[in-house]
RNA sequence: GGUCCCAUCGUCUAGCGGUCUAGGACGCCGGCCUCUCACGCCGGAAACAGGGGUUCGAGUCCCCUUGGGACCGCCA
């Protein structure tokens, strides 16, 4: 019995995978992959008119895309309708569920009536629980609708159980009321459904969000009337927007969902690494971890109390662009694209490149050795993937965007340089090697002899060629850039003065 | 309103009674470097919600207050 670990990500496919429910799976992968486990993916579909296909592709998409890998499923809760229903008869015949004849009207009247007196039990009373098997029949010859509620047993005391992540956790039985498992239309609500589920596919462990803890006592009820062993639960803290209010695709839109940051070119174990950081952390705090130092380091011990706040700023949009999202997501991605190793980028951003109409075969073939020196020169300042074609446009297309501030900078305020820099550009045609040593030492005596600081004809340079205001050593973008490019742009920068 | 959960810098957090004049990361500010920006390095501002206990000693344990959150569906 010591034996394996297996959990589960049950998302219900309402919308797509937000990143509250890919934290959810990241914890629930972590733990299966750390103990060498089963992680099981299950499509919580019982709702069928909120389910949609679409949902579902898009959940599976995004977990991919995370590289969450599941063992098993995905699994549909609906195909197991009838077990569901099974349970819930079984349940019925060992009387530890009863029909309930009560509408919903007369319920909401109950409701309102016991939330005006401010009563403290506004669930429901009881009122069918008693039934006597003469009152159920005759109810049920006169073709009266009924839900099954399962019978709370009349304990005093209180039931618990021992979370990973908050400890012990206890509630009175007193206080805890009859709840439906089957709809009036005999379909058994999640509750109940859930937990068949669990109990089927063996699950040990339940890493949730906290949410679900008013859910948990009845679900160990509902263990304990199945005769079967309730698995460990570990609930999680929940992400919060900066006004502390839980995050949800609806109020807060697609940053709050995993595709945006693919679509804003995050990595997608960049996204990862930063997700698992809130609300788990090591003892020694450590923040960057590879796939496999994070499946060593995890434990549900890490696991905060206190929700987290998901950092961006949904007030602040356009004024601050660079920070379009949680300013550490932004550093994270920015330290894995700079770090990981240059094959592995050249994927990506060849990715990015056919999206934006820039790729060449040859970059794959005998410009192969270009492509990696450039992105790996470019990407020292860049944060995501998007910035290859943006900033990094000019190295892979002559069509490229000039900076407003950098051409008012370095080319608008010195009007020489329209004269000078076709100059230097032809100085530069003449050059037979075109290496970092030959244009530096153009360009450096080019400057001397017109008597003008480096700087100014350097930075002039940066922006004819790439359109930017800050980039790499500029005898560096020389060089990728190569000398055709530069000695034609430089030629033609005239134009930028019109 | 009821039940439950939570509470260290702006944010993510370290801290599991003394080593805390509270550490790290992101962000912010200043400096170095320099052809720009970034990286890098150096430095800085920035927090134990409040009040009671317990203890020789409390950020660390207990209680209260305050604050925040979740749930209270024939949704999942």
């Amino acid at each position: 019995m010591a034996g394996e670990v297996i959990v589960r990500f049950p998302p219900s496919p309402t919308g797509y995978l937000h990143i509250g429910g890919a934290r959810t799976a990241i914890f629930n992968w972590l733990f299966a992959r750390k103990h060498k486990g089963k992680f099981i993916l299950r499509i919580e579909d019982t709702d069928v008119e909120r389910s949609t296909k679409e949902s579902v592709e898009g959940i599976l998409d995004g977990l991919r895309w995370l590289g969450l890998d599941w063992d098993e499923g995905p699994y549909f809760q609906s195909e197991f309708h009838q077990e569901h229903v099974d349970v819930a008869q079984r349940l019925l015949e060992e009387g530890k569920a009863y029909k309930c004849f009560c509408t919903k009207e007369e319920l909401e009247k109950k409701r309102q009536m016991a939330l005006k007196e401010k009563r403290s039990t506004v669930g429901y009373d009881g009122t069918c629980r008693n039934l006597t098997p003469e009152e159920v029949r005759e109810r049920e010859a006169k073709g009266l609708p009924y839900v099954i509620r399962f019978k709370v047993p009349k304990r005093s005391g209180k039931i618990g159980y021992d979370d990973k992540v908050l400890g012990r956790i206890e509630k009175d039985y007193s206080e805890i009321e009859d709840f439906v498992i089957v709809r009036s239309n005999g379909r058994p609500l999640y509750l109940l459904c859930n937990v068949v589920d669990d109990i089927r596919d063996r699950i040990t462990h339940i890493i949730r969000g906290q949410d679900h803890m008013a859910n948990t006592i009845r679900q160990i009820l509902l263990y304990e009337a199945l005769g079967a062993t309730p698995p460990v639960f570990a609930h999680m803290p929940l992400t919060l927007d900066p006004k502390k209010r839980k995050i949800s695709k609806r109020t807060h839109g697609e940053v709050v969902s995993v595709q945006f940051y693919r679509e804003h070119g995050f990595l997608p174990w960049a996204l990862v690494n930063f997700l698992v950081l809130l609300g788990w952390h090591t003892s020694d705090n450590r923040e960057i971890f590879s796939k496999e130092e994070l499946i060593e380091a995890f434990s549900l011990e890490g696991i905060s109390k206190a929700n987290a706040v998901f950092n961006f700023n949904p007030d602040d949009k356009e004024k601050v662009k660079k920070f379009f999202t949680d300013p550490k997501a932004l550093s994270i991605n920015a330290h894995y694209l700079r770090t990981i190793p240059v094959e592995e980028l050249a994927g990506y951003v060849e990715k990015e490149l056919r999206d934006a109409g820039l790729w060449d075969e040859a970059y794959k073939g005998e410009r192969r050795d270009w492509f990696l020196k450039t992105i790996d020169l470019i990407r020292t300042r860049f944060h995501t993937l998007k910035d290859f074609i943006g900033p990094g446009r000019a190295y892979f297309s002559d069509e490229f965007e000039y900076d407003q501030k950098a051409l008012k900078k370095n080319i608008h305020k010195h009007p020489e340089l329209k004269e000078l820099l076709p100059e230097l550009g032809e100085r530069l045609d003449s050059v037979d090697s075109w290496t970092l040593e030959t244009t530096e030492e153009v360009v450096r005596a080019y400057c001397d002899e017109k008597g003008v600081k480096p700087g100014i004809i350097i930075n002039g340079i940066r922006t004819v060629i790439t359109g930017q205001l800050k980039g790499p050593g500029i005898f560096d973008c020389m060089v990728l850039i190569g000398k055709d490019r530069v000695v034609r742009r430089l030629k033609e920068c005239g134009a930028l003065y019109e």
